[in-house]
RNA sequence: CGGGGUGUGGCGCAGCCAGGUAGCGCAUCUGCUUUGGGAGCAGAGGGUCGCCGGUUCAAAUCCGGCCACCCCGACCA
């Protein structure tokens, strides 16, 4: 993509209303733009943030055995009436009535929904277990919407529902979502760590909240130092397998958000504790037949009886993710992309727009790279090398590429990793081949 | 929902107390100079001062009502 064309509104100076550095970073990268309280549009850049996390989620998705679909946004009141929700959700569900005055709703989460789908199509034990996901927009109409896309009104989220014919099958589909978690969280370079968590509105007696390290983040977190050690990608995992054994050695090690933490219990001395902050990006529940019973989805056993089936839900902040990874990896400069997240692999700065020999060094190396497969943001731009590498660093591509009158006289272009480090400079075919892998 | 605060050009702000020509920085446009880390000079465009009403010869400024947004707390993917 040229920069000269590209629609990325940055901002040089902090917007007001950013408090905090995923907000102010997204509006001033042009990520973001604010429609009302809570309420966002994305921008170009912005989505491609976005529709990579989401990828990430949905291979993980399908490795562990689930299947896409995707159900309305807008939800009939009654639904909700049968499950008894519609009362108890209060007024952060969005209540809406259409034109023959009949009550619906925009879905802050879909367990009636997928119930209702469930109970008109499957019969008979041999269907199960199943597990249905959808990535979605989803409205919750939060008293205090706040730190930008965090904790909006309107989020991106990945939820996912599970049936089982029995209490044990309900337990291995809860434990094979407990480890795409951590799957996912780790191939988006976070460090997640999930804690023993409330039911809260969805009930239910088994559940976890995944926690994501950030030094901002919005809860205090206190946990064995050995979790910042852990890596869920050295491990091969087979999903037919049983996970009990890996759930637990995930489980062992202590971790409780302050809210939980009491000093009085807890296993670990105070000075042998890792005291650190988290946000909070995802959610699992096994909560049973509460929804299977109240509204009639049951399939027939292997002894001819009527069972209602053993459901889990599990949720994921696709949007609030986009936050919760600038929140735990950017600089006084801007954004650090991971490389799993990044919306271009590499920004290419020319840094002489308009001298033919950088042109065409430009030119010749963005060819080679988008030919190798490889997202190029170039910076074609008659603007002078500050303003450039400002930006550059603001949206925080892990790659840039700086080319120069002195370099191209020379053959070489400056790499330089967006994490950190000098930049080098090195002969064009060394950056291509640093950049492509061969 | 309780408490606090703010609405003035795209962004950041001053002006309001003591009513009288809407102003500054950044951004934008034009020209010249410049050209390896958010350039310099000269010029230009852009604002129903959140909305409605009131007071007044005169309202960004005073008064009343409404709306929006932000922050702190209690609550949540």
């Amino acid at each position: 993509m040229r920069r000269s064309r590209y629609f990325l509104p940055t901002l040089r100076e902090n917007p007001a209303e950013a408090q905090i550095a995923s907000h102010r970073l997204m509006l001033r990268a042009g990520m973001i733009r604010q429609s009302s309280a809570g309420i966002y549009s994305w921008l170009p850049l912005g989505l491609r943030v976005l529709s990579r996390i989401e990828q990430v989620v949905r291979e993980e998705m399908d490795a562990a055995g689930c299947q896409e679909i995707l159900m309305p946004a807008i939800q009939p009141a009654e639904l909700w009436e049968e499950s008894g929700r519609y009362q108890d959700y209060g007024k952060e569900m969005l209540r809406i009535t259409d034109r023959h005055e009949r009550p619906m709703l925009f879905g802050p989460t879909h367990e009636e929904v997928v119930t209702d789908i469930f109970r008109g199509a499957v019969r008979s034990y041999r269907d199960l277990p199943q597990n249905l996901y959808q990535i979605q927009w989803k409205f919750r109409d939060e008293l205090r919407p706040r730190f930008g896309i965090m904790r909006g009104r309107e989020f991106y989220m990945k939820d996912n529902y599970s049936f089982d014919i029995d209490h044990a099958g309900a337990v291995r589909s809860y434990n094979r979502m407990f480890v795409a978690y951590l799957r996912t969280f780790a191939r988006l370079g976070l460090t997640s760590i999930p804690m023993q968590a409330e039911s809260g509105a969805i009930g239910g007696d088994l559940s976890h909240e995944f926690i994501v390290l950030a030094d901002t983040g919005e809860s205090a977190v206190y946990c064995d130092p050995a979790w910042l050690d852990t890596d869920p990608l050295a491990l091969a995992i087979d999903y037919e397998d049983d996970l009990q054994p890996v759930v637990d050695e995930w489980t062992r090690l202590y971790a409780a958000t302050d809210d939980k933490h009491d000093p009085s219990t807890c296993p670990l001395a105070e000075d042998a504790l890792y005291r650190g902050r988290g946000i909070e990006v995802g959610h699992i529940f096994y909560f049973g037949t509460k929804y299977s019973k109240a509204m009639g989805a049951t399939v027939t056993d292997p002894e001819g009886n009527d069972v209602a089936v053993e459901m889990g839900s599990y949720g994921i902040g696709v949007s609030r993710l986009v936050g919760a990874i600038i929140e735990a990896s950017h600089d006084e400069a801007g954004i650090v992309w991971p490389e799993s997240s990044a919306p271009f692999a590499v920004g290419l700065i020319n840094l002489r727009a308009g001298d033919a020999a950088c042109d065409e060094a430009c030119e010749s190396l963005y060819a080679r790279l988008t030919d190798a497969g490889i997202e190029v943001l170039y910076d074609d731009r008659d603007e002078r090398a500050g303003v450039k590498f400002a930006e550059m660093e603001l949206i925080g591509l892990p790659w840039q590429v700086a080319v120069g009158p002195r370099g191209v006289a020379a053959g070489t272009a400056e790499l330089k990793a967006r994490a950190g480090g000098e930049a080098e400079a090195l002969p064009f075919d060394t950056v291509l081949a640093r950049l492509t892998g061969d």
